[in-house]
DNA sequence: CAGGATCCCCTGTGATACTG
DNA sequence: CAGTATCACAGGGGATCCTG
C-alpha cells in the first residue's frame, strides 16, 4: 500500500472531522439545494441548472456541482463534442434527499414573508438604539 | 408614517434579495440545523446548546443564535438572576421546519461515511495527475 | 452563566476576462 | 457550450481576553 493510500485510510479514520453539520452544510448549502432540486427530473446540462438556479453565478454553479460531485451526489458526464455538451444527474444518494430538500423549499416559500418582516421588525428595535 | 418605516417598507418590497436560496442558507446552515433539532424539546439554555450542538464555537453559537431569533425562529428569554439565565425557545414556525432537518441529519448520518468514501476516491482521482 | 470585543486567517462570492 | 483564471472584498470562523 503506497504512503498515499495511507494517508487517506487515516484521513477516513481521523475524519469525526466530517460531522453531520459539515456534510449538511454540503447539501443544503445555499446553492446545493437548488442544483440537487433543479436536477431531479433527470441529466440536466450546465446552461439548464444556471438558468433554473436563481441567482446562482457560472462560479458558483461549478463549484457547487464539483463539490456534489466529490461528494457523489452527482454524476458529471462529459460528451466530447463540439460544441461540447456536459450532463449532471443525481445519484441514488442524492435521490433519496429529495423530498427532504423538497420540504425544505416549500417551507422557505411558505414563510419568506414572515421571516423577512421579523427581520425588519428585529432590526429596528436593534437599530433604533443607534438611530 | 416615519421616513424609517418607509424605509422598512421599501426594503420588505425590494427584498427579492431575499429569495428561498438565502432563507434556506440560514435555517439549515452549518450550525442552525443542530440548534434547531437541539432546541426542540423545549427552553433549552446557551450552555446546553453549546454542548449539544456539536463542535460549534462560542462564537458561531451566539452568531447563530441571533441570526435565528432575527428571522423569528426562535424567541430569546433573558432572566435577570445572578448568575444570568438565557433560554432559547423555537416558533411555531420553526417548528413546522423540525420534522425536514430530523430527515436532513438523519440522512447525513446514514450516507457520513459513503460521502467521505466518495470524496477520498475523488481527491485521489483528482490529485494523483498531480502527486 | 452568557455572552461581547478584538485579532487574524481562510473561504465564499461576484465581476471580469479568457479558452477548448 | 461549459467551463478556467484572476482579482478584490465581505463574511465565516477560531483563539483569546474581558464583563455584567
Amino acid at each position: 500500500m503506497s504512503q498515499r493510500n495511507m494517508d487517506v485510510t487515516r484521513q477516513l479514520i481521523e475524519q469525526e472531522a466530517c460531522p453531520v453539520s459539515e456534510v449538511i452544510d454540503h447539501v443544503a448549502g445555499k446553492w446545493s439545494v437548488g442544483v440537487i432540486v433543479a436536477a431531479a427530473h433527470g441529466p440536466v446540462r450546465f446552461t439548464e441548472l444556471e438558468r433554473a438556479v436563481n441567482g446562482v453565478s457560472r462560479r458558483m454553479l461549478t463549484l457547487t456541482l464539483r463539490k456534489l460531485e466529490r461528494d457523489g451526489l452527482l454524476v458529471r458526464t462529459v460528451y466530447p463534442t463540439v460544441p461540447p455538451k456536459v450532463e449532471y444527474e443525481l445519484t441514488d444518494v442524492a435521490r433519496e434527499l429529495l423530498d427532504t430538500l423538497r420540504q425544505l423549499t416549500d417551507w422557505a416559500e411558505r414563510h419568506r414573508m414572515t421571516i423577512t418582516q421579523a427581520r425588519a421588525t428585529y432590526d429596528l428595535e436593534n437599530e433604533s438604539a443607534a438611530g
